[in-house]
DNA sequence: AAGAGAACCTGATATAGATCAACCAAATTA
DNA sequence: TAATTTGGTTGATCTATATCAGGTTCTCTT
């Protein structure tokens, strides 16, 4: 039994209640937005909700009122193809977005499953609208965030068509290790609370493949790898692995 | 010389000046805004573009100043990675835009070249900006579009990861014909303005798959198929295997 | 502490699609 | 009109990853 704790739980002390206040406030809201419209965007913030493991938050086809930041825990998001099949489309780390797919028709385009136990701050989406009218700043926060979105998604495009097995494994490993970083927390150790059949979906490989994979840069000592538990043991050389650079 | 235009060329006609008179406004602009309020955006058009075939529009890393709207013609957008590798990410008919990946950070994340003779509506995007926090429908508008983009990405990663070749395949004509169909044109014959090379590129293949598996589909009695000539003879079917429902 | 189930790992084999190599037809240029 | 280039098709072979099968370790339940 370890002590570290799972890398998407919080320390006590960064529960906060406001956007003001909250240290993923950078994460969240990326554009510098005034103390007062800070406030204001509070008051668009229902309530902040508690799910446990497997907890759904939203399902595909629902109707999409809320916009969800993820505060604690992970959230992995999915859709249903017509026959059945489930594709992952992200895992969602404190201070990232879900729901921005649900803002044209009103309908989720997929579904949202709690990975850990998992805290999220809940946004009325019409309210929001009408808040954007009078924040210039929040509107064009809101339309980055949804303009990041695709550049992310495309950048998952690429990855998809463009790379083998090994490469879409090492950009996982490094995007995982960036997200963190960012959140203030070790881009080299980590554990994953997802399964490697979930990674295995998202990144269109099989399980097998995946645990091959890791097997591999155990071996080449790129990282460490005993379950849940990652070490980024040599960054240069995985990240060169995932730019497809093979010459040292 | 066939006497049958490329689908992607209007007639004389369909070209006018405004967005309140286009034809295509329904296509770009799904919501209903009022007259004044499309008045209003045509202020921020500021000039129509014509491109030759092979011109580029832009291209990724520039400043990203404007929105494209395509008019005629077509256009493909492609990321470059890093070991110089090209992903097609889309193919842009007349009522579609471009740039909306631009509106974070104002770079380009990818670049865009006219497949045929094109002309493009530009808008620059600090004056929509603007203009949506006057017209709360066009703010609303953009948000749609935005996650509208998001939605055919998030479409395009379970295609490109849980289908076959043949899907692939299937999915594009169907799409393709869709798409064709919304402008008011045939959905059944068209003329492709892209490549087997760039549609090989596009889903994930290489250009002797892609026309090993349009030969299989003209066998099939699925599609006819002469070099940039398509007819759908088969929707039904062709629908069928791009949802993988095999059984008749 | 035993038992069951889930998650993970590893080996053997199969296969979809890539790669390599020609060839043909259309479009463009000379 | 001939020559060249580009785009498209087809066949033979190879390979990365899927599939199938079994085993191990962890975790949860009782």
């Amino acid at each position: 039994m370890t002590n570290k704790q799972n890398i998407t739980q919080p320390s006590l002390k960064e529960i906060r209640n406001t956007c003001k206040s909250c240290s993923l406030a950078k994460l969240c809201l990326p554009r510098k937005l005034s103390d007062e419209d800070l406030e204001r965007l509070d008051e668009v913030i229902q309530t902040r909700k508690t799910l446990q493991k497997n907890d759904v938050l939203f399902d595909q086809g629902q109707n999409a009122k809320h916009l969800y930041a993820v505060r604690s825990g992970s959230v992995r998001t999915f859709t249903t193809a017509k026959n059945g099949d489930e594709q992952t489309l992200g895992f969602h780390l404190p201070g990232e977005l879900l729901g921005l797919d649900g803002m044209d028709n009103q309908i989720h385009s997929c579904s949202a499953v709690a990975l850990d136990t998992t805290v999220v701050c809940e946004l009325r989406v019409s309210e929001l609208h009408n808040l954007c009218l009078r924040i210039e700043g929040l509107q064009r926060q809101l339309i980055s965030l949804l303009s990041d979105e695709i550049c992310k998604d495309q950048n998952m495009l690429l990855l998809m068509a463009r790379c083998n097995a090994e490469q879409k494994l090492a950009s996982f490993f490094m995007n995982l290790s960036h997200r963190l970083k960012k959140r203030g927390q070790s881009a080299s150790e980590f554990k994953l609370s997802m399964t490697r059949c979930q990674i295995a979906n998202y990144l269109g490989l099989t399980d097998e493949t995946v645990s091959r994979i890791i097997t591999k840069f155990r071996q080449e000592d790129l990282i460490f790898a005993n379950r849940k538990s990652i070490k980024i043991l040599n960054a240069k050389r995985l990240q060169a692995v995932a730019d497809s650079y093979y010459e040292q």
